[in-house]
DNA sequence: GTCATAGTAATTGTCGACAATTAGATGATG
DNA sequence: CATCATCTAATTGTCGACAATTACTATGAC
């Protein structure tokens, strides 16, 4: 409702599981269910209003998304992102943009580079009306990763970044409270690296990308040590 | 009827669909369950004696796995894969199995280092033994990139790359019949890799896996270039 | 002979119920 | 009072059956 994602493929919700699929995802990643907190299959059952079967499929799925953790016969919990997973994933981010930066110098169509720049003009026009707030910036920084992944043209890519570890960094941001911090930095950053990919240059482009995610994830470290200084409490 | 009490060492089988999920794995990867044929749900269910209900839990891991490919009300079939595909999936190894060796570089122990000259010394032995064949040379190869990633201590990274993408590459080796073809030169990076690791360099590890990863690649798909050339035919 | 269409068979999706296992509570005992 | 065992309740795992959708086939029209 608040942004409209680049490119939004039609969830065709074919199928009951599909469908409390994406609702458990969005009740998830906007916050709705507790991070930790354990949920029930026949809690949930009746709160969809749909039997167990459909249910276990669509928690199967959270859990290869990595929403949920499962342990058999036990039951399964809302994942709670720790520093040190957070840092994980900035890593595994790290590797595998930087690569799709690389591929998507090599592969994009002129099309797609023209998209990412209007996408880029659009959030140009959006830091003009508000400065300060990143809030939109922020959402809008995701749209840009995006569109560099999709011009990989790295269906595997594209998989494991846009499906897979996508929502992860969304619910970081929820559960972290986590506002862009410097929103004028990283924008400069986008455009060098549409630059370099306009240039047809790989590794200028896989370059810019790596420090650009680098460096996100040192301002992420660096917030998180300030707040960890205010409350230095842990496991409930 | 058949109740097969254990395969192997099942670390835990603490359920039926974790069983049959193995079962079907094994299956795949060895050849068994022949490439791009369909798999119905009735029939796997008779064919190992559960009901529907784990079956469908295991599919969907295979699923997830990339192991087989699914679409609603339709069915599933065995993933077939193409040389786009393969060079997907090395890219993305590229990526990670680089950012791997670069955290190795800086987490890993001693006595894992050692465990990796050990490993490396077998491989010598081996190869000392079959100079020619590099058949156990490269099943060992994947224990060495494994060991690597255990050395990251990146749990993500561990997931992505030995649960998720592990088995592919042995699916890929099967239905390409692709036995190493430069099992000297892979030696020689693999002792450099890890002489980097040892001298805690981070960057030099990155590389030279890299590299490594890459030229990997480069000879995959000059191989099935030649292939190609031999058999045309294709989409059947 | 080819194409369209309707009918049938098979497969997938969904449901409710039963069995197996685990977590927590309750009580007995040193 | 603490510890352990047992019992109970709840949850997960498994099963068979029914409904919805799809693929295939046979029949008829042009």
């Amino acid at each position: 409702m608040t942004t409209t994602p680049v490119d939004l493929e039609t969830p065709e919700v074919r199928t009951l599981a599909e469908r409390v699929f994406n609702q458990l995802q969005s009740a998830i990643v906007r916050g709705d269910l507790a991070p930790g907190s354990k949920i029930t299959e026949p809690g949930l059952s009746k709160a969809y209003g749909i039997s167990r079967g459909p249910l276990r499929e669509a928690m199967r799925r959270l859990e290869t998304h990595r929403l949920i953790e499962r342990v058999p016969h036990v039951g399964a919990r809302v994942v709670k992102l720790s520093m040190k997973e957070l840092i994980e994933l900035f890593d595994v981010r790290e590797a595998l943009e930087s690569m799709a930066a690389r591929l998507a110098a090599e592969h994009m169509t002129a099309e797609e580079i023209a998209g990412l720049r209007e996408l880029l003009a659009v959030h140009e026009r959006q830091a003009d009306l508000r400065r300060g707030e990143a809030y939109f910036q922020r959402e809008g920084d995701l749209d840009f990763h995006y569109m560099i992944v999709q011009g990989s043209h790295n269906r595997m890519l594209m998989t494991i970044l846009c499906d897979d570890l996508y929502y992860l960094v969304r619910l970081y941001r929820t559960q972290f409270s986590a506002s862009g911090s410097r929103p004028q930095r990283a924008f400069v950053e986008h455009h060098r690296i549409v630059d370099a990919i306009e240039a047809g240059d790989a590794e200028l482009s896989e370059l810019l990308m790596r420090r650009h995610v680098s460096a996100s994830r040192a301002n992420v470290a660096e917030r998180y040590a300030a707040i960890l200084d205010q409350e230095p409490t842990s496991t409930p």
